[in-house]
DNA sequence: ATGTACAGGGACAAAAAATGTCCCGATTAG
DNA sequence: CTAATCGGGACATTTTTTGTCCCTGTACAT
């Protein structure tokens, strides 16, 4: 059953969206009857004639009165209304989890997959889907793109293709190598998104960890200089939240410094930066790149997380308000949700 | 599960069309792969333009890939292409089974719905509700319309409902009284399509089985002429199909008439004409009203009949190729099929 | 090697559908 | 009886879909 909804899903993406509105439209008519289009477009956040074209439908097939008194449910509608009732939440769960998430964390759209990335591998594979849909709807023409590294983008880059909005778009890496495998690092993925949807990209050859006088003349090289004037200006952020302490210890930190990370409440990690449970920055990446500000300035800040072993940092990172799209899945979001109950 | 899918067609009738679309397009790139858009388009009688966005659609998703040879089915479609084979079956039957019949018949539009009207009487509701549907769409302003008696009729009757197309149009019966009880008559159903529509009706008082001398007589009647040459004009008749034997039955034929029709080997009813298997009139009501060169003269011929005990007889009127819009149930078309294999 | 036929994708005008908005006469509730 | 509210008509405007043609690249047969 569940399966037959998911191979629906496939070849009807918005399936699952038109049926609960459907539903919600035969909910709230039983509720108020009999009403009147204007009340009940003014009841349900929609306008009237949205609600005309549905209730014409419902109409057609029989589930819906229609009288000079306004419309009710006819006996058929009713039933139909109180099957599905247990089904429904069954079939919207994940829409219901993400409407929760978005209330709770404030964050203007969220997107909340099928699984858990801890335990099925193919739930990253969903997320990358999904991240490379919502980039493909968000970007425009001419865009610069700041790219951060590790699994989760990497699969983003891997469903990537090409569509006409990427004319002139550039990705640029957020941070030079941050000590993953080189598969996972932004150059390697900025080059990819390029090379999937056939635009340009700039690479960051910066190592990670480097002496502060290195550093500075490192950034006086014109090609570096470029670089971060893009990142200055990217209108599009897309990048994962790692665990803070799971991310230091893949970089190589030291004893000492997890210590004291661990010290500063570090919780979540994204573009180098280290937040705690507050969302205020406890830490940084001594390396050069993608600012926090640059971020706050970009219009449209992408982050793809999943796994309940994330939920934390999820939360953590969503407390410093500046993003606008949340990818995740269905076991960081519960661990999220019943964190706060 | 199959109350599941029974819900999803009620209140997503639309999107169970495009996925039967879909499916249909996974399935015949799966025969065809690797094929172009144009071939295809060839192939399942689509245009070029609508298979491409499909197409992208499906390749969005991962069902479908594209190649430089042309596109094929990515593994995941096929496995979707293969669980979804049997549900499918439910899903569309209905649809698949007008085909059928579409194609069997020589039918343009053939509508079959859910049920079987001998054993649930909701069918008959479902017939009429679809009738009305019809009836609403293929109606122009200024029409006349012959309609017959019956209980599909009366169906009919029962769920049509005003629209603009209706404005002008006239009801006419196409008999007087066929011995039926009076709210299944042909004179009350034309009245009554006219009161739910809003739109005019005429009467047509000739009582059934009239001495020859009589009817002679009626026939000079200025307003009964009047309805004739209406029906001689009829753009569109919506008439039943009745079993021969049990309308004559109904029509109070003697035993010596009912032997006679049976060795005439009438199978069919409509509009006072009886019909054997192969189509071909072998008696006819002595009475006046709507002739067949009527019909045959008319644009628009709906008819509407189900339930299984009906099969024998929907076949039989088929045959005589004069109808453009068959409405009828899964138990009759079931039974129609399966008679010919 | 090379020509040819067919692939996908770009582009864009034309057509069709969806949507926002307002009006109207009918109906109902108070 | 009146005021509010109903469904449905109308229509401009926006958005989406569709038809059509072209271009470049690839696969395959010669």
């Amino acid at each position: 059953m569940r399966r037959f909804i998911e191979m629906q899903q496939k070849l009807l993406p918005d399936l699952i969206e038109v049926m609960r509105g459907r539903y919600m439209l035969l909910r709230s008519v039983y509720h108020l009857q009999p009403i009147g289009r204007r009340a009940l477009a003014q009841a349900m956040q929609s306008t009237e004639r949205i609600l005309r074209a549905e209730v014409e439908l419902l109409k057609e097939t029989g589930l819906l009165h229609v009288t000079a008194a306004g419309m009710s449910l006819s006996e058929e509608g009713q039933r139909i209304l109180e099957e599905m009732e247990p089904l429904m939440g069954d079939l919207f769960g994940l829409t219901e989890l993400a409407e929760r998430l978005q209330h709770l964390l404030g964050i203007p759209h969220v997107i909340v997959v099928q699984g858990n990335a801890d335990h099925s591998p193919w739930v990253k594979e969903e997320l990358g889907r999904v991240g490379a849909r919502m980039l493909k709807q968000y970007i425009r023409e001419g865009d610069i793109v700041a790219v951060t590294g590790g699994t989760s983008i990497a699969s983003v880059a891997h469903h990537l293709s090409p569509a006409p909005s990427f004319r002139g778009v550039q990705f640029v890496p957020a941070r030079g190598g941050l000590g993953e495998r080189v598969e996972l690092q932004a150059n390697t993925l900025a080059s990819a998104m390029a090379a999937k949807t056939g635009s340009s990209y700039r690479l960051l050859h910066v190592p990670d960890r480097l002496h502060p006088e290195a550093l500075q003349t490192l950034m006086k090289e014109p090609q570096v200089q470029d670089v971060l004037s893009l990142l200055q200006h990217s209108r599009i952020v897309i990048h994962g939240i790692g665990d803070a302490l799971a991310m230091a210890k893949r970089r190589n930190y030291s004893e000492a410094e997890l210590a004291e990370l661990q010290e500063a409440g570090a919780v979540s990690e994204a573009f180098g930066y280290y937040f705690n449970a507050a969302g205020e920055t406890v830490h940084r990446m001594p390396t050069i790149g993608l600012q926090l500000e640059d971020v706050q300035r970009a219009e449209t800040v992408l982050s793809i997380a999943g796994g309940e072993s994330k939920a934390k940092a999820i939360l953590s990172f969503a407390r410093q308000s500046c993003q606008n799209v949340l990818i995740t899945d269905e076991g960081a979001a519960l661990a999220i949700l019943s964190e706060r109950l």
